[in-house]
DNA sequence: AAAACTGATTCTACACTGTAGAATTAAGTT
DNA sequence: AACTTAATTCTACAGTGTAGAATCAGTTTT
């Protein structure tokens, strides 16, 4: 009952386009991603992907769900103290998404949907659900998280991370003035470390501050759910 | 001494390229924005624009400014609680990214750098710094709300905030397997609400961790550098 | 006033994109 | 051997960004 070994070769599958897709993407760029270029990476015509995939936006969306889906969290260690295990969770999300930084553009303007790419989600509702959160707050927490990591890999993509030439930073000092922005001016002096000690501050002091609502403060936007 | 005033007509500024531009994707969306199309809106020949923009690229960046530039911040009161600034800056930000979620795509990945997209950096900076925080954790405290904004933002703009469609839901119940996926299930039943309760929710529990760490804790990356 | 200059806009052309639709190929089935 | 059907290729088209030359309208100089 195989529905696979059909036509000439059948080499061609979903799986290895996209694969090939995000090859591309990593080495040469998002711009370098064509169906053109795409059908000759993958020694075919150009038109042989359209039987696998619905057109091109279809394949960003794969390419997507693909990196997501590069997510492990299989060491997550059930007996560590909830924050530490957000933080692995979260360095993790990070890791893959920074390991694929030319498709960040697309990875960050679309969502995860298939059940692979959702494992992660789940994973770290649990975590928040074994510390003591409600339903209703671990998915609100969860969002934070998630907003939260995004948030820093979408700063790194811009540049934001690395420390500015000498040249930008003398432009720096002439476009912004000492009275009207001082306090960029000194908070510029302490190089960023978005991936370091910054991703590690920020993502921390979220989860505490999520895990520090779990006995009276506000819960999420609404009850708790019935139990299933 | 006027640059400005020569040529057949002048109307053409940078300024109201952009505008056009942006009312272009805002109306019909990003990929409406052709250089065609924007020449066809300012009634003028497609490659006028290329008097005053290097490429498009670069138009797509002057978008993100001036979606920035947007962000007013002039109503902050500076007798209000720390926490409270910093939710007003944070929604600000919010709405103003919003206001113009066509554009996200292309403002979720590049980042501000003119002076009048950087205001409210300088005012959420002076936030923190009024709060207590040092210069060094300002600065990444500043980048964590920054950071959980833009991923609210983003995470709303892959249409994860509307409830699912039925059908949606069906496709849900059916994939997500309740062994597999016991959490997930159970958070789905909580609709999400990301841009009212969710995003307090999420954004107050940073600011509140950040807040946390005036004292004692862990500071940002490093030293504070010296006084200016 | 005539000529030269210069800033701003338009015209033309090219290489490249995504993809619709028909034609082709090769394997599996009867 | 004839037929079906899944898979790939061929051809063609409308639309893209933009380089480069040509054009036009004011300003300045002679």
């Amino acid at each position: 009952m195989s529905t696979e070994k059909k036509g000439r070769g059948t080499s061609l599958t979903r799986q290895r386009i996209v694969t090939a897709a995000l090859e591309i993407v990593d080495r040469e760029g998002l711009a370098a991603l064509s169906m053109r270029r795409l059908g000759s990476e993958l020694g075919v015509d150009p038109m042989a992907a359209y039987y696998h995939i619905p057109n091109k936006d279809a394949l960003l969306d794969a390419i997507v769900e693909a990196v997501m889906a590069e997510i492990d969290l299989s060491k997550d260690e059930l007996s560590a103290p909830p924050e530490d295990r957000i933080m692995y969770a979260a360095r993790s999300y990070r890791d893959v998404m920074l390991a694929h930084s030319n498709a960040l553009p697309i990875v960050l303007s679309r969502g995860p949907s298939t059940p692979e790419a959702m494992r992660p989600v789940e994973l770290l509702l649990g975590i928040l659900r074994d510390a003591g959160l409600t339903p209703a707050q671990a998915m609100a927490g969860m969002n934070a998280i998630a907003s939260g990591v995004r948030g820093y890999v979408g700063m790194v993509a811009n540049g934001a991370a690395e420390p500015p030439t000498p040249e930008v930073w003398e432009a720096f000092e002439e476009r912004f003035s000492a009275e009207e922005f001082p306090h960029l001016r000194e908070a510029a002096l302490c190089a960023p470390d978005f991936l370091g000690a910054d991703f590690e501050f920020g993502i921390r002091a979220l989860a505490r501050g999520l895990l520090a609502s779990r006995a009276g403060g506000s819960p999420a936007n609404q009850e708790d759910p019935p139990a299933i």
